[in-house]
Order: C-alpha cells, then sequence, then structure tokens
DNA sequence: AAGAATATATATCAAGATGATATTTTTGAA
DNA sequence: TTCAAAAATATCATCTTGATATATATTCTT
C-alpha cells in the first residue's frame, strides 16, 4: 500500500526555516517537538537522500576544519510547494501504543503494589516533563528576545508547548487519581 | 535489534480472560483498548502463529457451520508465566506522531482558516470520542453487572477509560484555547 | 596527565508496526 | 433481488524504530 512517508514533511518543516545537517535536524526536532513527535538518524538520513532525489532539497558539503564534513540541506522552491499541499491536508489520527496502560488494562494480573510504583513513576515522569517545558517556554522566549529565525514560530511552538503541558498535567492527575483508588482497595477501612 | 513484539503480551492478556479466534481479538481490542493500543489483523495473525510456535498457546479449530472454520487460540502456563514476566517490567515510554500538533507547529507556513478548521474539527472528535466513552463505561458496567468473565477487569479498564476521557477533554480544552488565540490574531481589535 | 564521556558528524539495517487488500460464505437491509 | 455488512481467514509492501557502527574533537573527571 502507498502510505506516505511523514518524515519528509517534518525534514521540509524544518528546512524551510534555515538550511541544516541531519545532524543539526536531529539536535533541533530533540528540543522541539520530541515531545509530540518521534524522529530519529535512521529516518532522517535516509529521507534526506530521497528528498534530494526527489528535487525538494539541494545538498552542499562544508569541510567540517578536522571534524567531520557537514552535508547541509536546504528547501527547493519545488520542496516548499510540497510541503504546503501536505499542510493543507486534515490531519491523520495518531496511532499510540501506551505501554502503562496496557498494563494498567491488564492489572487484575498484576501486583497491586507493582502496579502502583509505575503510575509513582510516571507521575515522577510528567512533573520532570513539566519542568522541563518550562525550560522549553523560558529557551524559546529568549531566542526570540534576540531575534531569532524561529521567531516568527514561536505562537505556534507555545501553541504545541500549551498541549504538552495540559497533557503531562492531566496524566499526572490521572495517576495520582488510580493510586489513590489501588490504596483504597488495599485497605479498605483505611482512613481517606 | 532486539526488539520484543508487544502485540504478543496483548494476546496473552486477551486469552488470559478466555480462549478467543484472531477475529475476535480484532473485534474486542476494537471496543476495549483501541483508545490507547493500535492493533489490526496484520500483526494479530502473525504473532498467534509465533504464540503457538513458541509454546504460549494452542490452537484449536472448530467448524464454522457454513461460515469459515474458527481457529481459537488458549493460553498456556508458559504463556501465563510470560505474561506475568512482562508486566512486571517497567513500561517503555510511548512513540508520539500527533500530525495536528507537527502542523500546529509549523502554522506559520499555513492559512490560519485552515489551521482553526483543523483545531475545530479536532474538538469535535474529541467530544464524540468522550460520548463513545460514556457509552463504552454504561456497557462495562452492565458487563459486570450479568456477572462477564470481565468482571475483575473493570475496576482496571474503568482505570484506563479515565485516562482516556482526560485525555479528551485536555484536548478539546487546548483546541478551544489555541481557536481563540488564533482569532485574537486575525481581529487583535475584535472584542474578547 | 590520562581516561572517560560528550559533542560533532556521517550513516545502516533487522525487526516491529501499519493498514490496504484479498478471499469466502452467511445474514440482514434496501 | 441486490447490495452491504458481518464473520472469518489471512498477506504483504512500506513505514518506523532504535540499536549499532565509525571517526575526530572537546570537555570533564580522576
Amino acid at each position: 500500500m502507498a502510505k506516505e512517508n511523514r518524515t519528509k514533511f517534518v525534514i521540509l518543516g524544518f528546512l524551510d526555516a534555515m538550511p541544516m545537517s541531519g545532524y543539526d535536524i536531529k539536535k533541533i526536532s530533540a528540543r522541539s517537538i520530541a515531545h509530540f513527535w518521534n524522529e530519529d538518524y535512521g529516518h532522517i538520513y535516509p529521507t534526506l537522500r530521497s528528498l534530494v532525489a526527489e528535487g525538494f532539497a539541494v545538498k552542499t558539503v562544508e569541510a567540517g576544519d578536522g571534524k567531520p564534513d557537514r552535508h547541509v540541506y536546504a528547501i527547493t522552491e519545488s520542496g516548499r510547494k510540497e510541503l504546503a499541499r501536505w499542510l493543507a491536508m486534515d490531519p491523520g489520527r495518531p496511532n499510540l501504543r501506551i505501554e502503562l496502560l496496557l498494563k494498567v488494562f491488564l492489572g487484575a494480573r498484576m501486583d497491586p503494589k507493582r502496579l502502583i510504583e509505575m503510575l509513582e513513576e510516571e507521575e515522577r515522569q510528567c512533573l520532570a516533563t513539566l519542568a522541563e517545558y518550562d525550560e522549553t517556554e523560558a529557551h524559546l522566549k529568549s531566542e526570540v528576545a534576540r531575534g531569532s529565525e524561529w521567531a516568527r514560530y514561536e505562537k505556534f511552538q507555545l501553541m504545541s508547548l500549551r498541549y504538552g503541558q495540559r497533557y503531562s498535567r492531566s496524566v499526572a492527575e490521572w495517576c495520582r487519581e488510580s493510586i489513590q483508588e489501588l490504596r483504597a482497595a488495599e485497605n479498605p477501612d483505611a482512613k481517606r
């Protein structure tokens, strides 16, 4: 079946902001979109190659001054058109596989203490993630303040960050509530 | 690289409740875990085959009375042990690819009206999903009331449903807030 | 001073996962 | 009578993941 490689649009979106290397794309995606979009070298390099082959990007090689050479990619006009075509299309539904929820769902087969531990760890992770979002937000605002190329994206980056913040808060609350239910089930006479 | 096929644990989890066919597994997963776990025939049938090969499940064939024969699978004792081993392990992080967020993130390249449309549609989807959760919850409670095999899972299924409810509510709120921001940006003098 | 870890860079590839598609027969709705 | 849906069995091309490999410089720790 002819499915569509979506990494190409992530890459086109980044290249539309400025030319960058495969390594740059991974680095920037790690700190900007990783909370809602998974991307890794395994997909970036082959996709860069095919974007060049399809005429959506061009590549130049910069000498590394002792470091490995940098292969820098820039979007083309037909790449911009292809990005615009895809952006206008209805977004697809995400495919979810949340292992913690599967284990909760099968919780009747688990030691309740173990399940509580998992939920406690998940809550900690959510709180840590929220702290990271605060840093990301501060960093984003400082980039804008110093006139970064990303300034025109700030509003939208903050919008996507808000999603992540709401999501993490809502999962942390769900963890607390679920832990309380499990503890209550273990000690039905305990004071609540 | 040695990754682990997680479909096998979904299947073992279902078979632990009762014996079922590949078609049953798909059907039951569609109405119980689909909101947080994606599973389809493409993975179910090959995995059933390998579970039998590994001794974690056994298969019997039931004549279909004119319908195609049913291939019914049942978990084995070593299958239960394998499931217990996996359930006790720390859950992995989900891999997320939320296309709507990617488009929001790249929103500087989009027609604001089109982005608003997408967010409005997402909000509608969330509200529809919440209504489905209400039905799922009612159905679950009625299954328990009539003494279904699923009764001992109810608490855990409700727990996972709560996650989905919180998630959908939080996304719907995020959509409303984002739409308001986009509209305010279009009409900066408009009354809020 | 030496060693380890990290950063800067280029990637690959085996295996997991997706989802469109195929086939057959019965049942129910139009 | 015809068509769609359900009940069943699956397959497979393609997308996606993430561990792994290689090389050099820089930074940090011992």
